[in-house]
RNA sequence: GCGGGAAUAGCUCAGUUGGUAGAGCACAACCUUGCCAAGGUUGGGGUCGCGGGUUCGAGUCCCGUUUCCCGCUCCA
């Protein structure tokens, strides 16, 4: 049984109520590009800012980092990414089909699966391209071979090659972890769906460095493993995502890439034909990178355990999220249309975390009149530095309602003649459309209180 | 990159056999109402994705191109 597919209605009101829109619109449209508009950004910082607390605000053993997107060119030849990352593919006019080259022995034609592709009489095989899936360009004004660099693939390598520095600045022991947040690029060939696949991205990524050999009593590699598996699956439970949509899938050993020694993913059901599919990865890298780094550098990457006088290169365990798709989850997860009782229109609702919800709280009087709105002003001034909110004092209250729950937002505060009498307003419910009446001076830590947790 | 489909207002779409564009919703202002998308008046907004061609005349026919969707291929 398959949920209902609403990412195409999530385009059109992540576009009419200024979450996303597609890059260089006023141009066609660039491919697979996207701009977060106000409320996007909004929502997606929030995710971000989850992230960071629960990544490495909130402990001791991770440290933060913000390397830079281009990288040394001889990263990405130790990295594996320059020869591991293009793919030689033939196509077959005939039968309107792709294979990878290398690979052509294990495929078979699909107009007669028992011949392989290029062996029956009227295949059309053209000649093998090179699909590099990297961002070339240059550094210097001058278009030199010697000053190729590439956009990042991946966030992993700026902590890896930055290891030895943020141990020794912060004097971290192994086990412990670097954090970052940041933009990486890749030509995919198909991307698509929305925020899904796209070429420009950002991850939320954490190496955390083990002990190969741990010691008795001390967590192994795997058990680390284990470890992040669980608590990243708790993370995104955490924001909301409903448990029956969310699952492990482990990686066979085919799907293993070059460097992984194990790798389970967390997916997310979209719906639709869309269905499962990955939103982060928890992968045991084995030392394969701080490997490659040491050889192709030839620096020495190996942790000194002063304690027990021994060098080493830790064993790397990797959670590595995408923020777009985590934030794409969201929506989706948020998604409801709902009839509403005793109207005859329904409405449609993000019944996103209160801490995600891009405006935390809509604010208005219930008529122009009697100095409800200079209230509903004050009510604004106050809250404004420590929460997002926005005035709205346009059509019925209820469209009002309407319009912040289609966005949203959890809370809409209302002035009406009795606050203009005794002080207290009416804080509207989203999700249960139930009201509590509070004092105006109280909203702050009313808030507050609503919005931690 | 291949095959198929699509592109008209912010959104969803209509547009007869070619005769220089409409609807609903949304948006803005005002009136009315006052706790869940009520009603009324007025208004803003489109060189019909882009570029060529055919024609007296192209949203409409032809070619190219870009973008999106569906499949195939790829995906750390």
């Amino acid at each position: 049984m398959s949920r209902p597919d609403v990412i195409e209605k999530l385009v059109s009101l992540c576009k009419r109520r200024g979450f996303i829109f597609q890059s260089s619109e006023i141009y066609g449209g660039t491919g697979s590009v996207w701009d977060y508009g106000p409320l996007g950004v909004e929502l997606k910082k929030n995710i971000k800012d989850a992230w960071w607390q629960a990544m490495v605000r909130s402990r001791d053993d991770i440290e933060g980092l913000d390397a830079a997107i281009l990288m040394h060119p001889k990263t990405w030849e130790a990295s594996g990414h320059v020869s591991g990352f293009s793919d030689p593919l033939v196509d077959c006019k005939a039968c309107k089909a792709r294979f990878r080259a290398d690979k052509l022995d294990d495929a078979a034609c699909p107009r007669k699966p028992s011949k392989k592709p290029g062996e029956h009489g009227d295949c059309q095989l053209t000649e093998p391209r090179q699909f590099n899936l990297m961002f070339k360009t240059f550094m210097g004004p001058v278009e030199e071979s010697a000053s190729v660099v590439y956009l990042r693939p991946e966030t992993a390598q700026g902590i890896f090659v930055n290891f030895l520095n943020v141990q020794q600045a912060r004097r971290q022991k192994v086990p412990f972890g670097i954090a970052q947040i940041g933009k990486a690029f890749r030509n995919e060939i198909t991307p698509g769906n929305f925020i899904f696949r796209t070429r420009e991205f950002e991850q939320m990524e954490m190496q955390f460095f083990v002990d190969p050999q741990a010691p008795e009593g001390k967590k192994t590699d795997m058990e680390w493993f284990e470890y992040w598996k669980a608590q990243r699956m708790e993370w995104h439970l955490a924001l909301g995502l409903a448990p029956d949509r969310l699952q492990y899938h482990q990686h066979s050993d085919k799907e293993l890439a070059h460097y992984a020694k194990a790798a389970f993913d967390i997916e997310f059901d979209f719906g639709g034909t869309l269905g499962f599919q990955e939103i982060e990865g928890v992968h045991h890298r084995s030392d394969f990178d701080l490997g490659r780094h040491q050889e192709f550098s030839g620096k020495r990457l190996e942790y000194v355990d002063q304690v027990n006088n021994r060098r080493y290169l830790p064993f790397v365990v990797e959670t590595s999220v995408g923020a777009d798709r985590v934030t794409l989850a969201t929506l989706v997860n948020a998604y409801a249309e709902e009839t509403v009782e005793g109207e005859s229109e329904g409405r449609v609702v993000l019944h996103l975390k209160p801490s995600l919800a891009p405006i935390k709280a809509g604010i208005f009087p219930l008529t122009k009149k009697d100095g409800q709105p200079e209230m509903a002003q004050n009510i604004v001034a106050d809250l404004r530095p420590i929460h997002t909110v926005d005035y709205d004092d346009a059509g019925s209250i209820g469209k009002r309602y309407r319009r912040q729950d289609e966005v949203g937002t959890p809370f809409c505060i209302t002035v009406d003649p009795t606050s203009t009498a005794d002080g207290t307003v009416t804080v509207r419910h989203r999700d249960t459309l139930a009201q509590d009446r509070v004092d105006a001076t109280q909203l702050r830590a009313y808030l507050s209180d609503k919005l931690t947790g």
